[in-house]
DNA sequence: ATGCCGTATGATATACGA
């Protein structure tokens, strides 16, 4: 059957529960995947996003940071979310859907702001989250497994997912050993990036834009770190994908917009 | 590529995002 699966990183699940609607009405996803929803589980919306149609939830939250949630028109066989870096900060959630298809939804680590792993904790946890997420895929490695793995992944790893590959070659997103790390995890199991198969690699494609930008639209100063992922197995499943842009001009956005991808499971 | 922008918190400043 066609399954549109949908990732957003949302920053605040309870402010944007009218947003999410809109994004319902407007693009229809089956299953939402959102990060940063800064929420407890306790504290998730449910009911307002089961009105809307997500019967069924995954959520695994934490107060004020982080936190992963997987929303779907379709039930889950299994959930889970793994510790990372040794911490339950609530930034991996698993479904298993229909036919034996795994989904991970991840919140990788932003990593500060100095792209140096000897003075810079927050760029060490990243690389190190990394580093498992790698090892991890390469443990479970199996040609047949047919698995989807979307999220904020905090690296934008192309020259056109960047505004200026040459002025954010050290800036935290862009930076070689980031992107290495990231090429490390998509061989670990031989990912697909389901969005460049359909966004040509020559063509520029962000999925980010800074609050701190006065205009956001001027001169265009986005990065491409949200992304949507698949094993060879569900390859020729692929339909289409899509970064709805657009979004981020409506009120009150997230300073994310959601990435999507069609495809028959 | 620095911003001074948004969100969260037993808050009225501070941590975090990237």
């Amino acid at each position: 059957m066609p399954v549109r699966v949908a990732t957003w990183n949302v920053n605040s699940v309870r402010l944007r529960v009218d947003l999410i609607g809109h994004l319902m009405d407007e693009f229809a996803p089956d299953i939402l995947c959102l990060q940063e929803i800064k929420v407890e589980t306790g504290g998730f919306p449910a009911a307002p996003l089961r009105d809307i149609g997500f019967r069924h939830q995954h959520v695994i939250g934490m107060k004020s940071y982080n936190g992963v949630a997987i929303l779907s028109r379709l039930p889950f066989k299994a959930v889970g979310g793994e510790p990372w870096c040794g911490r339950h900060d609530a930034r991996h959630a698993w479904v298993e859907l229909r036919r034996g298809v795994e989904l991970h939804n991840f919140y990788v680590p932003a990593g500060g702001d100095v792209a140096d792993p000897e003075t810079n904790p927050k760029f060490a946890h990243k690389l190190h989250f990394m580093t498992e997420m790698a090892n991890w895929w390469t443990a479970r490695k199996d040609p047949a497994r047919k698995a989807i793995l979307v999220g904020d992944l905090n690296v934008a790893p192309l020259e056109t997912d960047v505004w200026s590959h040459r002025q954010l070659l050290k800036v935290v997103s862009h930076t070689p050993v980031e992107v290495a790390h990231y090429n490390r995890i998509l061989a670990a199991h031989d990912w697909v990036d389901a969005v460049r198969r359909f966004i040509p690699k020559a063509e520029k494609a962000f999925s980010w834009w800074s609050y701190r930008s006065p205009d956001w639209t001027q001169n265009d100063r986005g990065r491409r770190l949200d992304h949507i992922w698949v094993t060879p197995a569900l390859e020729p499943k692929l339909k289409g994908a899509q970064i709805l842009r657009d979004i981020r001009a409506w009120t009150r956005p997230s300073d994310h917009v959601p990435v999507i991808v069609d495809m028959v499971i």
